[in-house]
DNA sequence: ATGGCTGCTTTGAGCAGA
């Protein structure tokens, strides 16, 4: 039995009691977090600590940021990818489950901000940079779980108003043939080997009642190479923190392996 | 149609997020 989970955080200095009293209720064996915030010398690890999880985390000041908090210390951890086109941006960290053997790749993908926009092309080249860097150092027959928040919702079942949203930011074509390119390399969306009901969001926006409308999307992914899927037993999405007093905007999503 | 909320920033209006 293995969890690995993903939670945006929306600043981990804002989030840490939401962070840990979620770690001490559901006891995930690693939770990938993003958008922490913050710098390494910020990161408040001893507060992981204190719970019995080890904290890898690679950030930088007011921007991105990613950590790994895992119930042993991970193997092999990589801040980065080979062929990053800014490494100066702390999106992806990755390290290795030792009794698994199981690859942990956590990503921030960039946002992309409006289509057409500068940011947006920055956001299809990363893509197409991970899938590159997913081809040259790993292979598809390897246990690997790449997950994070992807910043794209794949179909538009994973979309509350999926004609307000065409075309714009999150659900372009572009966008979505950028991740399917990911899958095509070899990994698959577990929430969907169980699911094929639609209404299954992830992020609500801060404004507009949009959590208690549930007007959200689906765009924190938990996605595994092909020896991971038949051990895919559940993937559930935690609503409980959304509603809480200073949530951040995205919910955690937890994948269990048998 | 717009902006609606939140976090951060050499602190306070502007950027970024999604």
């Amino acid at each position: 039995m293995l969890s690995i989970a993903t939670w945006n955080v929306n600043s981990i200095r804002v989030r840490q009691a939401h962070v840990r009293t979620w770690l001490q209720t559901h006891a995930p064996d690693v939770l990938c977090i993003q958008e922490t915030k913050a710098t390494d010398d910020q990161f408040p690890a001893a507060a992981f600590e204190e719970i019995g999880y080890h904290a890898s985390f690679a950030g930088q000041k007011t921007y991105n940021g990613v950590a790994l908090l895992s119930r042993e210390p991970l193997g092999a951890v990589e801040a980065g990818f080979f062929g990053d086109p800014e490494p100066a941006q702390s999106r992806v960290i990755a390290g290795t489950l030792g009794v698994a053997g199981v690859r942990v790749v956590n990503v921030y993908v960039p946002n992309g901000s409006e289509v057409g926009s500068a940011k947006y092309a920055y956001k299809l080249e990363w893509l197409a940079a991970f899938r590159r860097f997913l081809e040259s150092r790993h292979d598809p027959s390897e246990p690997l779980v790449v997950l994070g928040d992807f910043n794209i919702a794949p179909e538009d079942r994973d979309v509350h108003d999926p004609a307000a949203w065409q075309g714009q930011i999150l659900c372009s074509e572009p966008e979505r043939e950028a991740l399917g390119a990911i899958q095509t390399w070899g990994l698959t969306d577990l929430l969907r080997q169980h699911e094929v009901r639609g209404g299954l969001y992830t992020w609500w926006d801060y404004r507009a009642a949009s959590f208690r409308r549930n007007t959200g999307l689906r765009i924190d992914l938990i996605l595994a190479t092909a020896p991971l899927v038949p051990r895919s037993t559940e993937v559930a999405i935690d609503r409980e923190p959304r509603g809480l007093e200073q949530p951040s905007d995205h919910a955690p999503v937890v994948a269990r392996f048998a």
